[in-house]
DNA sequence: TGCTTTGCGAGAGCGGTGCTCTCTGTTGTG
DNA sequence: CACAACAGAGAGCACCGCTCTCGCAAAGCA
């Protein structure tokens, strides 16, 4: 990522902290330009997003632009983080809703909570959040645009839905309400070694579980992608029963039930 | 185009008699065109793809391609056309090669064939031929360009590798080969119907195990474009591992052993 | 055979794109 | 107050998809 992109990013956190007009002005130009960004990319998708089309909107020349974000490829990823973080905090609220006591940063006491229901719950957040916002996943979850290299920044916020499944699946475990999946294959070599990984994040898990977690998860981005992108017209269109069936299944598959 | 080569075009259609020279030149043109734009697409991508760019490379002015192809979207639809086409031919091929007796257009007596390595062996040919033609992969299973919408002549070479799924699954039904998958749960209502169009294909097959497949179906494609699309990236990555272990526990998914 | 219709490539042109560079005026700072 | 940093405007470059017109050659027809 361009060092002056990396200047925007900085102003915008701390933008409430007294600094000159101008940089708060350059700031707030700033997210107006994502806005606009966001709201076009919505309308014409990631293909026909122009920053042409968003400094006209802004009744500003479009060299201008450039001294906000450096090239459209610099625009398309703060929208790509966006994104990510959208979705990841659609399925956190859901989570959350659904009474799930291992939320990070709520560390309240549990009251009762089923944890199939609220897999259930964050896989249709999931669906519905890409649903209601098809361009903006098709964005981070279609065909990467050009030979973009997706930043470092995009990791962490990418990493939010499988981490809230680890989340969840762990406080099952502890709470012994997870199955055995005594005929899950157990990893080994290579494989082994990229699951544990996985096991570091949460220890206690079984290997041979977060392997079928990582199955489960390119299910589920699977079937969310087929749906958005045409491949279930003709048979399981619409898709509502076909994705919560599969969505059960899958939450047996992880020993949720 | 030289007037020699028409020539020659000519006195071989006076050969095929039929079709007139203006044809035959106009067919091998337009392949020509093809080609040169399958090539430009695995290098620069379906977003980066220009008529004027193949026009130059073929020596002829830009406005001449729209004889042949009367816009960019009707060049990428045969483009996805084909790569559905080849997709399909890797997958039935490696069926054959594996020993399948199924497949269509062979009919010869089987001998003896194991079902789970047939199906391992399908699995492996899609993802090698998504990894060996990336952006072809992006085409048809990326997200759709700009507001595409898929001609219904796309629909036939789309459905092949599903089509080989349900094949490989009832030839290995009726053989009694398949585990009975008394877990797994009869679709009803809405589901039921969509499934039943799939059980008009394949007799006999039971419905709850065609959900599974079609629930396969999206895990194999979403597994292999998160590996295409750079997001396993830092966790199953290479990934061959463990898509060979998802493969085999799909495979068991759908009582394959 | 000669005439007419049809198809094809070339060329110019329109409006759009990303991006660069220069110039002018303003703003913040020593 | 002077100087440096910065923001916006404008022109321009090389591309793009697509349209239109204009000759010319081939195909069809009398």
């Amino acid at each position: 990522m361009s060092r002056a992109l990396l200047s925007v990013l900085w102003h915008t956190e701390v933008m409430n902290a007294g600094r000159t007009a101008r940089e708060r002005a350059r700031a707030e130009l700033s997210d107006e330009i994502k806005s606009v960004a966001r709201r076009q990319l919505a309308t014409v998708g990631a293909e026909g997003l122009s920053l042409r089309a968003v400094s006209r909107e802004l009744g500003m020349v479009s060299s201008a632009l450039y001294r906000y974000f450096p090239s459209r490829d610099d625009l398309l990823t703060v929208l790509i983080i966006d994104a990510y973080d959208a979705l990841g905090e659609a399925a956190e609220s859901a989570a959350e809703k659904s009474g799930a006591s291992f939320a990070v940063g709520k560390g309240e006491a549990a009251g009762a909570w089923d944890p199939l229901q609220t897999w259930v719950a964050v896989f249709s957040a999931v669906r519905a959040w890409a649903r209601a916002n098809p361009q903006e996943y098709a964005l981070i979850y279609g065909s990467p645009v050009l030979g973009y290299q997706a930043p470092q920044t995009t990791v962490q916020p990418a990493i939010r839905v499988p981490l809230l499944m680890v989340a969840l699946l762990q406080q099952a475990h502890t709470e012994g309400r997870l199955a055995a999946l005594e005929d899950a294959p157990e990893p080994t070599g290579v494989l082994a070694e990229q699951v544990a990984v996985l096991v570091a994040l949460a220890p206690g898990l079984p290997p041979r579980l977060l392997l079928r977690m990582m199955i489960v998860w390119t299910q589920l981005f699977g079937m969310i992608s087929f749906e958005l992108f045409g491949q279930l017209v003709g048979s399981m269109d619409p898709a509502d029963e076909f994705f919560d069936s599969a969505t059960r299944q899958m939450a047996a598959f992880v020993g949720l039930s």
